[in-house]
DNA sequence: AGGTTAATTAACCATATAGTTAAATATAAA
DNA sequence: TTTATATTTAACTATATGGTTAATTAACCT
């Protein structure tokens, strides 16, 4: 069971539709039917509210009513959530730049002295 | 089944206990013990050894040998996917809530011109 | 009222996930 | 060689997840 917002967010993230569908949400409101297009000739329309429930819950999109219609809107704040707790390993992928750097470097100048004195390893 | 990476990103970051543990490699490297210290009094160490396993599929983690002991340490790279595909839905959560109104309001207001004029798309 | 479109709910199924205990493996140390 | 420490594997269980089809609800349109 998951009881932390966060827990929530990365779950509804780690699925490609719901991301396909949080894209689509990214260029403006659509609705259910609009948002189950693309993914129709893979998965039913059910299997699609399912999605889209477990991104309400998640707090990542709103539905609203209009007529038979129910709106979909994209719901940015639990990404606020994500990008602050990204913050503190930002260091372990742009160090591992540099590392990569530094370790080309090493190897190029060992490389460049093998082949002068002829030697390896 | 999950075979894209983001997916696998997104899903071993969603449990509180593989967060911890990511956070506890932040500060160094550590074995599999102290990984575990924390979390002995809620889950054996099968449970420990099967979160880690998760993190290592996800390359979140790496894990070396040093005698009988397993010294893991974090490997931030697959945090860089993650914030790259963060980076398109930033406009939801950093502008102002106004703005980010005004913007919906826009993309709400062509959708409907193109209803009035017939097809839509 | 009857039909159409939009979306959800119910009931079900297969697989994945997260945990357990007990046994096995790997290395060090006595 | 035996024992102790660190960790994993095996076998199992319960619940969660992601899908299905069939039925249902909700609102609109003649």
């Amino acid at each position: 069971m998951m009881q932390d917002t966060l827990s929530l967010t990365f779950s509804a993230l780690s699925d490609p539709t719901r991301r396909a569908m949080l894209a689509r949400l990214s260029k403006g409101e659509a609705n259910v039917s609009d948002l189950a297009k693309p993914f129709l000739k893979d998965m039913s329309l059910p299997a699609i509210t399912k999605h889209l429930k477990v991104l309400e819950k998640a707090g990542l999109i709103t539905k609203s009513r209009e007529a038979q219609w129910r709106p979909c809107r994209i719901n940015g704040e639990p990404l606020k959530n994500v990008s602050d707790w990204m913050e503190q390993y930002r260091v372990f992928w742009e160090e591992s730049f540099d590392r990569l750097d530094a370790y080309l470097k090493t190897v190029t100048k060992k490389d460049l002295k093998e082949k002068k004195h002829g030697r390896k390893k």
